[in-house]
DNA sequence: CATGAATGAGTCTTCATTCAT
DNA sequence: GATGAATGAAGACTCATTCAT
């Protein structure tokens, strides 16, 4: 058997396998985001993945590693978005940077509401996987705020206090997709929101005479 | 026996209950938050409130009632607060509210976590406990919020949108202490977090030229 | 103090000791009978006796203790009754005989069904307690209907099986009251049972000509 | 895969599970026999048949749900024979009716205990499960005997009565099997016991000039 | 003596994981 | 690789018994 049919068995192989655990790992954030990690049985994951309970342990080592590969998905998705952060330079950047971050959201929300919850729980998952990351992230935006103030940008303030209450008024716009009670707004209301959440951010909700 | 010694004793023993209601549902708060209320054991919550597994239920009628009794408690303190979210006129007042809010956060930060923990992941608690009262809420600050537009002393924009903002922001603030990350923050230090919290949400971040 | 005193304050510590132990008992009997021994709680017993569980200890070494002794006194009215059934000669006698055997399983329908109960479930039961007295009873009725059949007043049969169904007949009679499904029958209806049983029993059911 | 094939698959399945479910029952039955329903553990039923405790809830939704099964099994049988006692015409018929009676009771000894013991407690057994049945079935028998006395082939007799001393007077004979005291008689001494009952029944314990 | 709160062993049941087919 | 039956450890809850008041 010539070398570059065994590759193709094996390529085709790892595909086979790749699929499964996409398969899989749809199915669990589903019933995770809907049941929450305890209460979630492989019973359920696996009739959600239309498969026997037993064939889940030939793609995962166990109900705890089917749930940390898709945290670990969903992470490195936000985080390679949230990497650019730093690049943000005109308004129009940080619309469209709110835009990006919506539309993340929105498609995967079982897996982020997964990914919250527990993180909100287990004090390994927030260390190990979010903590040393958001840090980071926190610190270039808080970097940027003291920058743009320094710059004469941004009016003086307390520019930690600041990158915790953006983060959570961000947030707070999600939250009710991320929770359930909200579908996704669709790409044209998500544009408005950003611009909404941008300028309320930048101007504040008060009316100032010029 | 004269009435009063018969009170006296029904008295003292009302106490007595109410002491042990209180050493629970403290210890079990502990737990819940740490461990979330699934994972937390009877086991454990009699261990925390030192006693043995089946007196928790001479004083609840099981697992689940501790929980609830932990998050009715909290969401009372919670809303009695909230209640008066109408009357806020001055700056001073709004400033003076998310002071004794962090207060109220700092006072039972296990309970609160516990409550959001479940509230996210159990559509029965965020629906019949917590959904009804808190949209109550929110429409009067949006209400406060479209007044003041049309009084002309807030900017045209979204109210729907900037209240979930403000509660998004606020949420940023208190999230690290909730979540036990930091310590609550003293009094001091609290006012001027509220300040400048109330600062930014009424200014906003960018420096305009007047 | 005299030593009649003394006497005086132990008889009546005496009797009021019996009067507890009675009182437990009768309750007790109604629960077991209700509920069964297993299912029956001890707090049940107490409620039933209007005392707290505790003082049930201080009459009865535990809830073994009460049923047993609720099934020794049964026992005891039963076999005093049981003890004459050699005595029995004209066919009057016999329907006063069964007449007296419904008066006692009328009185104490609970303790009787209790017994039942539990020597249908419990070994030990059915042979330190039953077996040795009920086994002496039938040997005596045996005994008796061999003996009239040597004498020419019984046919001939097997007086073993003839025994055991006398014994099931009777049975057959009054379960229906042990059970709780029918009252009592008052005393001239117990008179007139007695008598259709001895008859049926002494001439059979089927009409034979003369 | 033809059809067949399926179906082959699918039937050796259901094959497999009909065994488990046997042998489950039957060894609780034995427990039950034993200790009583209650007393009895799903640990020992489980010993019993010779399994995990956990794989008895892949066959049974619980402990009582194998009870319940158990029961239903006896009492099919039991009413499968009863029904047929209407048929019943010549003294013949009698007997060979008796004799599948002890036939029926002597193949499921453990089962038709359990049964009488849990009827004899529980109130919803009772209710539900037997009285609907062996009342239809006694009001057959009486309604025989009362046609057979107008007809003028039994003697004038409260039927009521002597349906309830017949039935007695059989499960007189029978009990102490139940109980397990006794072994099953063997198939012969069967036939001599059955008829002696009728014998009895009919004709009466005394002798009679003619 | 009476009380009833405290105890913890023992119950039924669930479920992640293993493994024979 | 796929299956799903078997496993048994672990959990919530009950209740007979003890004991301080």
């Amino acid at each position: 058997m010539p070398p570059q049919e065994i590759n193709g068995f094996e390529a085709r192989r790892q595909r086979r396998i790749a699929r499964k655990h996409a398969r899989i790992m749809k199915s669990a954030a589903q019933v995770f985001a809907a049941k929450g990690y305890r209460t979630t049985t492989t019973r359920e994951i696996a009739r959600a993945a239309d498969m026997a309970e037993g064939t889940l342990y030939n793609y995962f080592a166990g109900k705890r590693e089917i749930f940390l590969s898709i945290v670990e998905e969903v992470l490195a998705a936000l985080l390679e978005l949230l990497e650019d952060v730093g690049q943000l330079e005109t308004r129009a950047d940080v619309v469209a940077f709110v835009e990006m971050l919506f539309d993340v959201l929105s498609t995967k929300p079982a897996s982020i509401r997964t990914l919250v919850m527990e993180a909100w729980v287990d004090d390994l998952i927030l260390q190990d996987l979010l903590m040393e990351r958001i840090v980071s992230i926190m610190a270039q935006v808080e970097g940027f705020i003291a920058a743009s103030i320094v710059e004469g940008k941004f009016r003086p303030m307390d520019s930690r206090l600041a990158t915790r209450m953006l983060f959570g008024m961000f947030a707070g716009l999600v939250l009710p997709v991320l929770r359930g009670m909200e579908a996704p707004p669709a790409p044209p209301e998500r544009h408005a929101m950003a611009e909404a959440a941008v300028n309320l951010l930048m101007e504040g909700i008060q009316l100032r005479d010029e």
